[in-house]
RNA sequence: GGAGAGGUACCCGAGUGGUCAAAGGGAACAGACUGUAAAUCUGUCGGCUCAGCCUUCGGAGGUUCGAAUCCUCCCCUCUCCA
């Protein structure tokens, strides 16, 4: 028997929503080495949760011996938001973008291999930051329809509520993103968001017109939790893929605080465990989801951050929510001095300093309303102070509701 | 360029001189209940040295004892016309 068709491993784990040609795209990944695309915005100096599928279906795609593009839109980015801007900060904002690019480069890379002929990394700046603006209208520009692209589903929403001219041609550079990697790299394939299918379809024109060949587009669906919030928001923001912005702690923590209602589903997308495992686990009910959420909270952590941050964040998790286990050093942690102690520190400023809290006022209300915990016993009043009787080991640990953790280490 | 409608807290959205730190909804946070889930109920939801004070209703001035509310100028958004 053959090995599975990478098309049907993509459809099987929920990553098709739309294709151009559902057998082309098929056969072509049986027949030949395809080479795929998938573009990220450098508009961070980091990944984030929402960006994670992209990563995976590249890595997928890698797995069954195809080509995978990771593409840094930074070109498109440097465009920039138009809405008053001084030259200087605008070249303040492509230096950024630059360095965010940086960055970004560094995260792909772990989700699938960059090296050899099977990975390649590569940033549209490098092509349309040189554009002619006049060249390029009479080679790209004659193309496009405007009549057509202003029926496009994705413009209907932004003809009521306005769209520049500028938005307006970045369907344009992102098409032309895709001729230019099917001249430079036979790329054949792009994969984008739901929301991309208007601009991956443009690509797909422009291919044809110019270089008479077939290319092919798939998307996936936009993600929303079983709760209807957009994917990887939480309280303290986005979560983010770099350990430096979103500890491999919080990242295991924000895995396995998913809705049950998720879970499936999320096994499937975010982890390389085969679908029957997946499966398997999805028919677990009740509390014991709870295990199918350790899977899927270690799996995904060991994907972003390596299995020995992902086996410290489950310890540290399991210490700190299943009783079990003492390890939480990988609970996120700050120092304090000896002498700060002793002059006496107020715990709601403890809350506040440590990021628990966003103000003295919420760590206020915090203890008031019952929710502030010092080593796991509360806060009752918010006079209480630090003393040196309550470390434990030279460290203590001050909790914000049931879930967010924060450890203090004394500092010689 | 002309005419009209608007800009209110994280989002939507009430509010036309004091009773406004500003209704209501959503989101979010905490508590109860649970399974580190959902649903439900309760509370909170600008900041602070928190029974008090400070800073908010596009921006800057002005009128008034008192302004989100009235006046002037400016900025921005949308709709229609050119």
């Amino acid at each position: 028997m053959s090995p599975p068709n990478t098309y049907d491993i993509l459809k099987e784990r929920g990553f098709v929503r739309q294709v151009t040609d559902e057998k082309a795209v098929r056969d072509s990944f049986c027949k030949e080495k395809v080479t795929a695309y998938v573009g990220f915005d450098p508009t961070a100096d980091s990944l984030h949760v929402g960006n994670l599928l992209g990563l995976m279906a590249l890595a997928h795609i890698q797995r069954g011996g195809h080509r995978s593009i990771g593409l840094i839109g930074d070109g498109t980015a440097m465009i920039g938001d138009p809405s008053g801007k001084t030259e200087m900060r605008k070249m303040l904002s492509a230096q950024q973008i630059v360095a965010n690019g940086d960055k970004i480069k560094a995260q792909i890379g772990r989700y699938f291999s960059l090296e050899g002929e099977h990975g390649l990394l590569i940033r549209n700046a490098s092509w349309l930051l040189g554009l002619n603006y006049v060249a390029f209208l009479r080679d790209i520009g004659r193309y496009f329809s405007v009549n057509r692209m202003l029926t496009a589903e994705a413009y209907k929403i932004r003809m009521e509520t306005g769209l520049s001219f500028m938005e307006f041609n970045y369907q344009i550079l992102q098409a032309y993103d895709f001729l230019v990697l099917y001249q430079q790299h036979g790329c054949t394939l792009q994969l984008g968001g739901d929301d991309q299918w208007g601009n991956i379809v443009a690509g797909i024109d422009l291919v044809r017109r110019v270089e008479s060949v077939p290319a092919e587009g798939v998307t996936w669906p936009l993600l929303t939790t079983a709760g209807g919030a957009k994917m990887g928001k939480t309280a303290v923001g986005a979560v983010w893929l770099a350990a430096e912005k979103t500890s491999p702690f919080e990242y295991y923590q924000f895995w396995i605080n998913s809705d049950d209602q998720d879970v499936e589903r999320f096994l499937a997308y975010y982890t390389f465990l085969p679908m029957t495992e997946v499966e398997r686990l999805g028919r677990l009910q009740g509390a014991d989801i709870r295990q199918a959420k350790q899977v899927l909270a270690f799996e995904a952590t060991k994907i972003t951050h390596g299995e020995e941050e992902a086996t410290r964040a489950r310890q540290a998790s399991e210490a700190a929510f299943g009783g079990g286990g003492q390890d939480l050093t990988a609970i996120p942690t700050s120092t304090i001095t000896r002498h700060r102690i002793e002059a006496g520190l107020l715990l709601v400023d403890l809350l506040a300093e440590t990021g628990l809290t966003t103000s003295k006022g919420n760590a206020r209300k915090l203890v008031q309303q019952g929710g502030a915990y010092l080593n796991d016993e509360k806060i009752e009043s918010i006079e209480a102070t630090l003393s040196s009787a309550d470390l434990d080991n030279d460290s203590v640990l001050l909790r914000a509701g049931k879930k967010r953790y924060h450890r203090l280490i004394v500092e010689h």
